[in-house]
DNA sequence: ACCCGATACATGAACGTTCAAATAACTAGG
DNA sequence: CCTAGTTATTTGAACGTTCATGTATCGGGT
């Protein structure tokens, strides 16, 4: 029903470019960060949404929606970043379901002395190499991917016929 | 010593979107994948790597390598992927150290069934919306980003200062 | 006041990935 | 040969994510 079935021959091609580049990339910034850091990325993101959060506090619901992550994911990241010191747990006033995560000053002193080298890779690694023209063209390609993604359309199986698997 | 420390605020915006893009990309196919076929994606990308192997069969360090994998990953994923009867071992004849990982029927139909529609999501999300130029410039975009990431030299802190951490 | 549903978060088991280490087989030098 | 070192693959424990479920708490109706 839609428009085509299966990728050109060139979609093909940027689908499995895109699927080594983004998988390379997040290997290579996972074990940076985890060297430095002893954290994963998405531990990272956590302590650097904390930290522009105004008090560096958030309740975990909003937590979660910044770094995109699923509140149960939340609770385990926090769980273990507590243990680590580097957030803090509060009841959050007015609604005792709520809580609230904040940085510790632990969290972070250990997230600016992180920062600056993983910032460092991702500008090397996906940045510099694009003129100004790519970087408005990937700013574009991300947007119109996100319009889909949000779109509550297209779900659920659409096949049609086969012939190549097409991975 | 590199050119900038940090991102620019187009970079920092394209960087943010680019990390929701790919988290809600693979979310979506990771989760319909394992609805219509009780897969995680990386399996899928085996199987299909297998199906265009000639005797839909590959030594586990080529199958590793086709599927951006590590050797320990791909030996995990086979074990399940052969209790599911999809894949079977065999001893590779010459090198008694090696491995064979050969599709099986039931695999390859496995594939064939969930194929369409998996391959109709990434264009429905990726590329439907993308005109030549901006496909060409994906492509571009990608192959640059995989040139720097194979290249030894990016590794390690390179840090200087800090005032932002730019997750 | 009570009930019903929704909301906010936590929990625990199952799964996939990673890491370090182990096993086994090949290869080259003495 | 035989030893030392390398290569191919496996193993098991630790970790992070997911899913289904559990436990409070809030809000709106009656």
């Amino acid at each position: 029903m839609p428009t085509e079935p299966w990728l050109s021959d060139q979609q093909q091609r940027v689908w499995r470019a895109y699927l080594q580049m983004t998988g390379m990339l997040t290997d290579r910034l996972d074990r940076d960060l985890r060297q430095d850091a002893n954290m994963p990325h998405t531990y990272y993101l956590v302590l650097a949404m904390l930290s522009e959060a105004p008090g560096r506090s958030l309740r975990m619901s909003q937590l979660a929606a910044a770094a995109w992550s699923s509140p149960s994911r939340m609770s385990h990241a926090v769980d273990r970043l507590q243990e680590a010191g580097w957030v803090e747990r509060r009841q959050a006033s007015g609604d005792r379901r709520g809580q609230i995560a904040t940085l510790t000053d632990a969290g972070y002193q250990r997230l600016v002395a992180v920062a600056p080298s993983h910032a460092d890779s991702v500008r090397r690694i996906l940045f510099d190499p694009l003129d100004p023209e790519l970087l408005d063209a990937f700013e574009r390609i991300c947007s119109l991917a996100l319009e889909q993604l949000r779109d509550p359309d297209s779900s659920g199986s659409a096949g049609t016929s086969c012939e190549r698997p097409a991975g």
